[in-house]
DNA sequence: TATAAAAGTTAGGTATATCTAACAAATAAA
DNA sequence: TTTATTTGTTAGATATACCTAACTTTTATA
């Protein structure tokens, strides 16, 4: 059984390295994500190793075991399941949901996760467009970008919104947009980045403003490809 | 803000006060009710007195002040709805909505309570019949007792079961009981204890076993009279 | 009422998770 | 390549929540 903080530190590792793409995290860093100081990271780290849930020598560079991989992978689980039931079922806004999911996720029980993911139907991302892993801990690595950052001639998945804001949201529905429509990029006008989309055969012109503030994925992204920063081509 | 653990001695207080109905607890009752022993107990003791969430001089009894006391019920209000959401919302079995709620009653989120509130619609009762605080605190003092305890010519309202299996729920499905339903015990029977009762216009004859595992609430018992573990007469 | 039993308290110790301050190793820069 | 900077480590201290063992007060009983 491992604490609340344990957990959180295999949880900060394991983000560490997914967002950087590198493998092996240094203490300092880790240190600066928890919000705590290197000693007490390094402390930490010893037990953790103890526990075969890092691999790390002495100024070396920290990864995670197999196990540790496994249990960061199921507290993301939690947190992103817990996120979505705060967002569809309990009505918390976008910005809201991560704060109080950072308790739910720390709740031990097997059977309330199966069951909370049945009852939210199986969710494969949550509120902010990030993928929900599976209890077997897969999760389809699709990189979000904001519409903004979407090519020209290339079509994406809408996940989540940033801007939550009333006015924002009916300004989403008047152009027909919802969660999991598919969005093509038609035109963008390069002085302005005015963008021309297509959303179940509805053409919107969009602002540069309001594609920035809509989350999507790109399900011809794969890991691996330069496809982070990058724009994201239709084949 | 208050501690897992230090909420935890607040909510032992106050149920060992409601229970007992005596005002002032000790010492060794404390230290057993939470599994830990009476040095521990009294070393918690000191640092909530200092914190004014309890009364208590040396060697006396112990009391919660009024700041301990709402702390406890908002506690106790959190355990009970959680436990209503994952007996409603989740189909966990009478029996096993405990221990999860025993984690999830200490997220601290004003909002999620509330939210949590509208979304299982306000209930009254949690899964084992036990009152639900309100936000401000207040509760229906109605002890709960099993149907067998019913005198005869009373009425009584189900609130809970205490047996979970299909088989029992199949049969209480069968007379036409459910929860919140008005019973009238119309007459038992001295020599095996079987009851005629009446649900909804339809009358039933029932076992003594199937009348223990029917948890119902007295309208007329009030706090202090000696309905506790006494009969309830009709007016 | 004197004494035995129960209840409550204190002192000193442990483990967890944090800190500061001093030090060591690795890396970057002059 | 020597030095300065960054990064990482160790040692020793603190607070929480727990323990055991010894002691004191209250209460129950012989």
């Amino acid at each position: 059984m491992l604490s609340y903080t344990e957990e959180n530190y295999l949880k900060a590792l394991f983000k560490i390295s997914f967002d950087s793409g590198m493998n092996g995290v240094g203490t300092n860093e880790l240190a600066t994500t928890l919000a705590v100081k290197p000693a007490t990271a390094n402390d930490m780290l010893k037990k953790l190793k103890e526990k075969e849930l890092v691999d790390y020598k002495k100024y070396g560079k920290i990864t995670l075991t197999i196990t540790g991989k496994k249990k960061a992978i199921d507290i993301i689980r939690k947190h992103r399941l817990w996120e979505t039931f705060l967002y569809e079922k309990l009505a918390f806004s976008w910005d809201e949901v991560h704060e109080v999911a950072e308790q739910l996720e720390h709740i031990q029980s097997e059977k309330l996760v199966d069951k909370l993911d049945e009852f939210l139907e199986f969710p494969e991302f949550d509120p902010h467009g990030d993928p929900i892993p599976t209890k077997k801990g897969e999760f389809k690595v699709q990189f979000k970008k904001t519409l903004s950052d979407v090519a020209v001639r290339s079509s994406c998945k809408m996940v989540a919104v940033k801007d939550n804001s009333s006015m924002f949201l009916q300004y989403v529905a008047k152009v027909g947009l919802g969660i999991n429509n598919e969005i093509a990029v038609l035109s963008k006008q390069e002085y302005d980045s005015i963008m021309v989309i297509e959303v179940n055969g509805v053409i919107s012109s969009v602002s540069q403003k309001f594609a920035e503030n809509i989350l999507v994925v790109c399900n011809n992204c794969i890991v691996g490809q330069s496809c982070l920063k990058a724009k994201c081509e239709i084949k």
